[in-house]
DNA sequence: ACCGCCGGGTGCC
DNA sequence: ACCGCCGGGTGCC
């Protein structure tokens, strides 16, 4: 539900008063995540669209949520919906527009229903009747002008592409650097080519048929380790395989061949076929069942005919390749143009025929579209530019003599022509490419579009040749434990809080206690696995928190349970946000009902309207608000107690360093720890030892943490050769292939989190074997997290295949929970 | 009992 | 959903 504009009409000056303008957003929830495939793709600050469904079944108020690509992820709450229903309808709204904070994204996959912010648009003339409506109704509309939030609907799109600025240009250096994977030189088929091909050409034959054969994942995608895949330049996320871009640029210098190496292309898949029949009887009779044709749509200025005619008779065996020229008298039968294996046209016919009703070049399903010369489709408006870009192809090639990115020419067209997302949705491509290429002052926008061109196109100059790389293959990764003994102080802590917590499991008796008292049981799981790291991350660190300085709310301490819950999230390095600024909260409250904002934002909004918790509109007083201390900048915090002993982990891991360094002084290590405050209490100890060392952790910006990773990358003598890095920050895309020994400071339950870890270091780019150290702590939790592990991995693999409905999935929870805690 | 309370079924719309 | 909510079963202690 995109804002109208109302362009067609603007020449009277009071035309914008009929503009729709942001009045302002209500947080609402995405609820029945459960129920569709969309919540896979949700991610952090991702634009949602809002569908009305006016003829839903159970709901007449229904709003439809679809994600980014437009894969449903569910509704807005029933309740939400019956205020806004009505003004959508009643155009009192005109537009209602989600957008989804990092924080409920990540937890989306697993939740029933997130909380979102639903942006509301209305025209001025309504805009009062939709405000009385909606302050009716109990909602609060937050304002656009609170502090944190001055956007207009463009605003949004620019947000979240701003937030990453430094990541963004790294992402498309790197797409840049990964193309170069070499490609088998090809030799034209024999039975229809009769020239022999150059080098060069047989090189660009291979890689034309590369890129149309292979399966990699698009530009920007990578697979990730639960078999989802996600765009790491918009954060997109799809549980189906992103299709391969078939096709590209094809953008050789002027006088290589490009023609005849497009001949050898077509008679390729026209050869391979024949081949393919003998060969592989049923299998490729059913491919063609569904192909309608192999015929190739060649699109040309009309003074280029004859270079194609010409080089058809110079170079292929005559009637070896059926062309028809589909230009001034031409035939209007599909079956006719289909018995040809090319069919050459001008951009001007499409275009005339773009708005005919019957044109066989509109409704052909082609199995090849070339644009030849495509500088034609410049112009974004033009209807030759329409008719191109709506041509049915799987496989799709731009050709062209010029080096295009130096032209100034919008290449938007390009990209929807060649279908590559997320360049073919215009604001993405305005928003990455288009405004930094405008502002000139630095080499932003040509850096990108020059890396992003290079992804998808092939260009040799007649000086230069070749330049290709060597497949990549990576090093060998092994993974070994490194058992450690707890000191016997350590090891009375350690039991004595294990039979603590063993005594509350035997309290709660049968399962439907525990699971009552989940949290509690999670709460010592959490204590024993610190226990296991250092004494110092528990129970002290609570205690060291100090009550926010002379505000009238009361602290946090004083509310054991509330203390509880934002303990566990600080601790688990989650990077919560204000659902009402989508920003790390400033001066952190937590409320009764345990949702957490801004201080400022929180209050502003029970100032104004409702007084009711904006995320479950419970109804807060002052007295349901604590406020959390501040929670320690890490720098603030380096100056670490030394006096103390270190914990027997720490110590091993010095050992561990030591002697790597010893063996490889230029060796790098990547330390993983789950507990932010892990890597802080690290960080004294270790420089202590002479260690240069960084720091990576979820409360960085994307800039800092950028910072940190390049730094981490230099090589040479004194640069950093430790990085102590949260599991969580080191998130997809990260690069840390410079080092090549991971220490995985402490276990976690899901396997596949480590491996996202060990897969930053041991990846792409690795040039040496990857050695991979997990500290575990003999007789602890740690040992029965590995073989908890195991289990898991059996269940993922099938082996217990799927038959977890209902109460035995919560079975399977209580005996986990039991196992940890050493008692099954 | 035209109630309260318990506990199972249930879960977007 | 480890919730809330609905509606059926139930009914001194």
């Amino acid at each position: 539900m995109a804002s109208s504009s109302s362009s067609s009409r603007r020449a009277a000056a009071g035309d914008d008063d009929e503009e729709p303008y942001l009045l302002g957003f209500i947080i609402a929830k995405i609820a029945g995540l459960r129920h569709h495939r969309g919540r896979y793709t949700i991610s952090g600050r991702e634009n949602v669209g809002l569908v009305r469904e006016p003829l839903n079944a159970h709901d007449a108020n229904a709003i439809r949520v679809d994600n980014s690509r437009g894969v449903q992820a569910g509704y807005v709450d029933r309740a939400t919906a019956a205020v806004l229903a009505p003004l959508l309808d009643g155009r009192h709204l005109a537009a209602a527009h989600g957008i989804v904070p990092a924080s409920a994204a990540r937890y989306a996959r697993a939740a029933h229903q997130v909380p979102f912010q639903v942006h509301l648009f209305a025209r001025p003339a309504a805009a009062a009747l939709a405000a009385a409506a909606l302050a009716a109704s109990g909602l609060d509309l937050i304002h656009v002008d609170h502090p944190e939030f001055a956007l207009s609907e463009s605003a949004i799109v620019q947000e979240q592409t701003k937030k990453s600025q430094g990541d963004v240009d790294r992402l498309f250096s790197r797409v840049g650097e990964e193309r170069k994977s070499r490609v088998d030189p090809m030799e034209a088929p024999g039975d229809v080519v009769v020239s022999q091909l150059f080098d060069h050409q047989k090189a660009a034959l291979g890689w034309l048929v590369h890129r149309e054969e292979s399966c990699d994942l698009p530009p920007f995608w990578e697979e990730d380790e639960d078999g989802g895949f996600q765009n790491v330049l918009t954060n997109q996320k799809t549980d189906e395989r992103p299709p391969p871009l078939k096709g590209g640029i094809f953008a050789d210098d002027m006088g290589l061949g490009k023609t005849l190496t497009l001949l050898s292309l077509i008679g390729m898949s026209k050869a391979r076929n024949v081949g393919g029949k003998k060969a592989r009887g049923v299998k490729r009779r059913k491919v063609e069942g569904a192909e309608e044709s192999r015929t190739t749509l060649v699109v040309c200025p009309p003074s280029v005919f004859s270079s194609w005619v010409t080089q058809l008779e110079e170079h292929t065996k005559v009637g070896s390749l059926k062309t028809y020229l589909y230009h001034g008298e031409r035939t209007k039968e599909k079956k006719e143009l289909l018995k040809h294996d090319i069919v050459i046209t001008s951009y001007s016919t499409l275009g005339q025929e773009f708005e005919q009703e019957n044109s066989p070049v509109k409704d052909i399903e082609w199995f090849r579209v070339i644009l030849d010369e495509a500088h034609v489709i410049k112009n974004s408006a033009a209807r030759q530019t329409k008719a191109v870009i709506a041509l049915n192809a799987e496989r799709r090639w731009v050709v062209t003599g010029t080096p295009i990115q130096n032209s100034s020419f919008d290449l938007y067209p390009l990209m929807a022509f060649l279908r590559f997302q997320p360049f073919s949705i215009k604001s993405y491509w305005q928003s990455l490419i288009q405004l930094p290429l405008e502002r000139k002052n630095n080499g932003t926008g040509l850096a990108r579009l020059q890396s992003l061109l290079g992804a998808i196109s092939l260009r040799r100059t007649k000086e230069t040749e070749g330049g290709s790389k060597s497949m990549v293959s990576i090093p060998r990764k092994t993974v070994l434990a490194c058992y450690i003994d707890l000191s016997a102080e350590e090891r009375e802590y350690y039991d004595q809080m294990e039979l603590e917590g063993k005594n509350k499991l035997r309290e709660f008796g049968d399962k439907d206690s525990i699971l009552r008292n989940y949290s509690t049981v999670l709460y010592f799981i959490l204590r024993l696995r610190q226990l296991c790291n250092d004494v110092a991350l528990c129970p002290l660190d609570i205690k060291s928190w100090l009550p926010g300085s002379g505000s009238s709310l009361e602290d946090v301490s004083k509310n054991p349970e509330l203390l509880k819950k934002l303990a566990s999230l600080v601790d688990d390095g989650d990077d919560f946000e204000c659902p009402i600024c989508l920003s790390p909260p400033v001066k952190t409250i937590i409320t009764s009902c345990t949702h957490i904002y801004c201080q400022t934002c929180i209050m502003k909004i029970l100032k104004s309207s409702s007084s009711r918790c904006p995320i479950c509109r419970r109804s807060l007083c002052k007295e349901d608000l604590f406020i959390a201390p501040e929670v320690k900048h890490p720098d603030e915090d380096s100056s670490v107690n030394l006096d103390r002993p270190l914990s027997s982990k720490v110590q091993a891991l010095l050992k561990l360093l030591r002697r790597a360094a010893k063996e490889d002084p230029s060796s790098k290590s990547v330390v993983f720890s789950q507990f932010r405050k892990m890597l802080i209490l690290l960080e004294g100890p270790l420089k202590a030892a002479g260690f240069n060392i960084l720091r990576l952790d979820g409360s960085m910006s994307a800039k800092k943490r950028s910072e940190v990773i390049q730094k981490f990358g230099r090589i040479g003598p004194d640069t950093p050769t430790v990085l102590l890095a949260s599991l969580k920050a080191a998130g997809a895309g990260v690069n840390l292939t410079v080092a090549s020994t991971v220490y995985l400071f402490d276990p976690w339950w899901n396997p596949g989190v480590e491996e996202q870890a060990m897969d930053r270091v041991h990846r792409i780019g690795q040039t040496k074997e990857v050695k991979v150290v997990r500290l575990i702590v003999k007789d602890s939790i740690e040992e029965r997290m590995l073989e908890l592990q195991e289990r898991k991995r059996e269940l993922i693999s099938g082996a217990f295949g799927r038959k977890k409905g209902g109460k035995e999935y919560k079975e399977i929870r209580v005996e986990e929970l039991q196992m940890m805690m050493g008692m099954k």
